[in-house]
DNA sequence: AAAACATATAGACATTTTTCTATGTATTAG
DNA sequence: CTAATACATAGAAAAATGTCTATATGTTTT
């Protein structure tokens, strides 16, 4: 599988922006609806709505219509392959920090 | 310690661009110089200096000059607190999905 | 069907981002 | 010291982003 680096572009991005990465920090907790998430911000409701959308689209975040509300909640496959991309980085140690005994 | 969105959305955001988290993933080899960075783009190397600094500057990497090259690597801690940021995330699984025995 | 509520979309606008060309700066080799 | 090499900076331009107001759509209640 050729690594899909367009893709993980475009998560790291919808996480790129401070309102953006807060939403996703306090779905952590649970379904929230947008009403709820919109009260946490000084934003407009569209301004809301734009950055949910950028959020779905994204595929990091599930929506869901129940009744007159949408209900957002975090997406546990791209949660996982994030957190898989990430412990595929490894931060080889540098010869120059490497303390060779003494 | 409050947790400080800004700085996770400004590393994201690094990442948030294709060419940038393609620099990000071959760093996880090891260190590189710039000029064998731009060897695997498309782009000017005015145009890998901009998006160097991006990285740079947001912590995600580390920069020294040998010589007349500029060398790359991957900032260890950057990379930990990133790592630490999605493990401390946990979609909760939705009362919708549970399946609740038989 | 109409009203009320929650959310989405359209359009406009300012700001930021990404890219380039041209040029400057720092380091090494001769 | 001059030339060559690697990289950085300046400035310009196009495209993308984030925000708003105004309005549309979908859902429920009466």
């Amino acid at each position: 599988m050729a690594t899909n680096y367009a893709k993980y572009a475009q998560l790291m991005k919808a996480l790129g922006e401070e309102t953006r990465v807060k939403i996703f920090t306090m779905l952590s907790a649970g379904e929230l609806c947008a009403c709820e998430i919109l009260e946490e911000f000084q934003i407009t409701q569209p301004t809301l709505s734009y950055h949910m959308k950028i959020l779905s689209e994204s595929g990091l975040v599930n929506s869901r219509r129940d009744g007159v509300w949408m209900k957002y909640s975090l997406n546990r496959d791209a949660l996982e392959r994030l957190k898989q991309y990430f412990d595929g980085i490894e931060a080889t140690v540098e010869k120059s920090q490497v303390f060779v005994g003494r």
